[in-house]
DNA sequence: AGCACGCCGACT
DNA sequence: GTCGGCGTGCTC
């Protein structure tokens, strides 16, 4: 009965094959099942997927299936999508088929079922006494509506439910329960779009393809995106709608709830691994007709995709840290392309590379500059860090920021601080001997959070600062650097009376946190939030007047060419929490550097100013979008073993480069973080043209040329060179 | 990755 | 003699 190709669930690199199984008869196989087969010398029984249907095979060796699972978890345009990821990210086949099934499907995740007690048998017989009869009683009346706990809750024993069960009295059934939000939102109108969003909608509806909203904050974007889901909905098409994992506010679930009722599927990190088995379930059976989550809803099973929606397409999280280290923005609008779809890429601030694409011509550029929602553009200044020195101030805060947040408190109106560092000192040293405190297991140094406790950001060891240096006994340690808890602190001691609150990952350990500042904030209970990246999104407070970056040049000294675009990001996206309708925001934005572009073009609003001089210098450096980067970075305990193998090959990788003008490689050299959890790192850049088939021979190289115990990642463009 | 096979040292 | 060390090679 024909051959079936499949991918067995084991992680290594070298069993990223198909391998080849004879479909015994009558067993009943299609692309998408999940299989139990013999592997091996010892014939293990393995976790397989059947990604092809092989009629007629000459392998030698072929083994039989073992079982077959129900169902199909996948179709073979699922199978055309893993290819495509492993090809562009160099995945396994694996690791992109799990994307596809829903989470803990091979730890054996299923329906959650309810062992539900039904009459059965009349009651006869020395049974007909209590309390067997008031148990019958009941359950004869509800049947179906109890379950074993319910019944010894009403204070019967389970014996005598026991009894009754096993004299058929009563029956137990297994009934799939649902796990679904079945809560109902209040009704979220559509308001009447404005003339530049009707336009946006219809562009976008006229023909298929990729198109770029470039909308500044408060223009309205989502309204454009939720309009034209409202019409690919009555053109029977399903949509996904991709937002960064912050964003999923309970008041953005009520928005889309409120707009699309049972028609959409929201998914949040706060759904149990059995609430997302559901919402797939739902998917894949037709009956929701949209999907809004993060990045993993990209694969769910819909059928008829006509659109993908990214909002905030700029955000480095829709891209995968994890294999295969996809960009979910790539693989949309592949998916969008082979399905003729629509996929709207939005963003106030877009990433250069989708910008440069849009002014090329190569996707379509819709632009909404009319503010919809809010008055007009906060007020930006640009204040000189170096000139508060030089004026005596040794504060973190400038004469004018100090100014701005005491009148802001004055008038019983809202400020924002960010500085995108948590803790509260990024190294501590001793002043007499010049020891640093740094990570046992990692090459950083250790951050000091108050309450004398020192960390590492990158394995999570813990100390406690000691009195005395370790070095030298002095007792003269000092703090260098500044993060979220000293601004905290400053702002206790210099604004005693306002009441704060800081928010970053020490704070809001989980979403609950989140959303409980979120609230506490936007209800007025603070008058000064202060907060590292979580706050420049998601969140809309509507009596925030004063926005104020503590240090904008934080992420500009990065070693990384994208440290100017994430910068005038971060400053834009934070500026746009400022405003409100009846006032415009003040933004100050602190800095040892003003006069850098990237804060300049920021305070002037001026996205195309930045998109022009920073694609000049992209062109200049041969830097994306103009080449491809690979990171291969190869970790070790053995830091020996580690030089030794990565130079072997860098070699070989150079010996097979000659030739290749248009690729650059860079190093072996040690990683910037060069050790963490013990590992040692160093990594091997290339820079070029490197399309899929070069990345792929330059992957088995280097994989054939290591040894067992080094392990090797590999990212293509990475977001971030470190 | 796991697992079997294989070829050498040091044990009852 | 044989128990077990981990180097090598293969998995439909
Ligand atoms: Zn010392
Ligand atoms: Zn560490």
């Amino acid at each position: 009965m024909g051959f079936a190709g499949i991918v067995v669930n084991n992680e290594s690199q070298a069993m990223d094959r198909i391998f080849t199984y004879k479909i015994p008869e009558k067993m009943n196989i299609s692309v998408g099942s999940r299989v139990k087969v013999p592997f091996g010398a010892s014939n293990k029984r393995l976790d397989g997927f059947v990604v092809e249907m092989i009629p007629e095979a000459e392998v030698k060796g072929i083994k039989d299936i073992s079982s077959v699972f129900p169902g199909t978890l996948f179709d073979s345009w699922t199978v055309e999508v893993v290819e495509e990821m492993r090809k562009r990210y160099l995945c396994t086949y694996l690791e992109g088929i799990r994307l596809f099934i829903p989470v803990g499907t091979l730890k054996g995740a299923g329906f959650k079922t309810e062992e539900k007690l039904y009459p059965n048998l009349v009651l006869s017989g020395k049974l007909n006494k209590e309390p067997y009869a008031s148990i019958a009683d009941l359950i004869g009346k509800n049947p179906g509506k109890f379950i074993r706990a319910d019944i010894s809750r009403m204070g019967f024993s389970p014996s005598s439910l026991n009894t009754l069960i096993r004299h058929g009295v009563i029956e137990v059934s297994s009934v799939r329960s649902s796990r679904h939000d079945i809560r109902d939102y209040e009704n979220y109108e559509a308001p009447r779009l404005n003339q530049e969003q009707l336009i946006a909608s219809d562009t976008i509806m006229k023909k298929p393809g990729t198109y770029l909203v470039h909308g500044i904050t408060g223009s309205g974007k989502t309204e454009v995106f939720m309009d034209v889901i409202k019409r690919m909905l009555k053109e029977g098409k399903d949509s996904i709608v991709l937002v960064p994992e912050i964003s999923l506010t309970p008041q953005m679930i009520e928005r889309f709830k409120g707009r699309f009722g049972k028609d959409i599927s929201i998914f949040h990190s706060r759904l149990s691994e059995g609430e997302r088995f559901d919402e797939w379930h739902r998917v894949k059976n037709g009956e929701v007709k949209i999907a809004v989550g993060a990045r993993s809803a990209l694969f769910l099973p819909f059928r008829d995709l006509g659109l993908i929606v990214v909002d905030e397409e700029h955000e480095s999280s829709y891209k995968s840290e994890m294999n295969p280290k996809y960009s979910a923005v790539e693989m949309a609008e592949f998916m969008m392309d082979r399905k003729g779809g629509r996929l709207v890429l939005a963003s106030a601030t877009p990433s250069i590379n989708s910008y440069h694409r849009a002014v090329t011509g190569e996707i379509g550029l819709i632009t909404l500059d009319k503010r919809a929602t809010k008055g007009s553009l906060p007020e930006m200044t640009a204040v000189d860090m170096r000139e508060e020195l030089r004026a005596g101030n040794r504060s973190m805060f400038s004469r004018v920021l100090r100014g701005e947040i005491e009148k802001a408190l004055d008038s019983k109106e809202q400020v924002i601080l960010f500085l995108n560092r948590r803790g509260f000192s990024t190294f501590v040293s001793c002043r007499s001997c010049g020891h640093v405190f740094n990570c046992p297991n990692c090459s950083v140094s250790l951050t000091y959070h108050t309450s004398r406790d020192l960390s590492c950001h990158h394995c999570g060891y813990r100390q406690v600062l000691p009195e005395t240096c370790p070095a030298c006994s002095s007792r003269y340690i000092k703090q260098f650097g500044t993060g979220t808890e000293k601004v905290e602190e400053m702002v206790r001691k210099e604004f005693p009376g306002a009441r704060v609150v800081r928010m970053d990952r020490d704070t809001a350990k989980n979403k609950s946190d989140y959303e409980d500042m979120y609230n506490s904030f936007k209800n007025r209970e603070g008058d000064i939030l202060i907060g590292t990246q979580m706050i420049t999104k998601g969140l809309d407070f509507k009596n925030v007047t004063l926005v104020g970056i503590i240090a904008a040049d934080l992420s500009l000294n990065l070693p990384d060419f994208r440290a100017g675009e994430r910068t005038f990001q971060l400053i834009t996206q934070v500026a746009g929490r400022a405003g409100r309708h009846d006032k415009p925001g003040k933004v100050i934005i602190q800095s040892y550097t003003p006069e850098d572009p990237s804060i300049v073009n920021a305070k002037e609003h001026d996205y195309k100013g930045f998109y022009r001089r920073e694609i000049s210098a992209r062109e200049m450096m041969y830097n994306p979008p103009f080449s491809r980067i690979m990171s291969i970075v190869q970790s070790s305990v053995d830091e020996a073993l580690l030089i030794k193998n990565i130079q072997t090959v860098g070699a070989e990788l150079r010996k097979f480069l000659f030739g290749y003008d248009k690729i650059i490689m860079l190093g072996p050299s040690p990683c910037l973080i060069s050790k963490i959890k013990q590992n040692h790192r160093w990594q091997v850049l290339l820079k070029g043209e490197l399309d899929p088939d070069i990345a792929r021979r330059i992957k088995d190289l280097v994989l054939e040329k290591s040894v067992r115990d080094v392990r090797t990642s590999i990212d293509l463009d990475p977001t971030s060179m470190l």
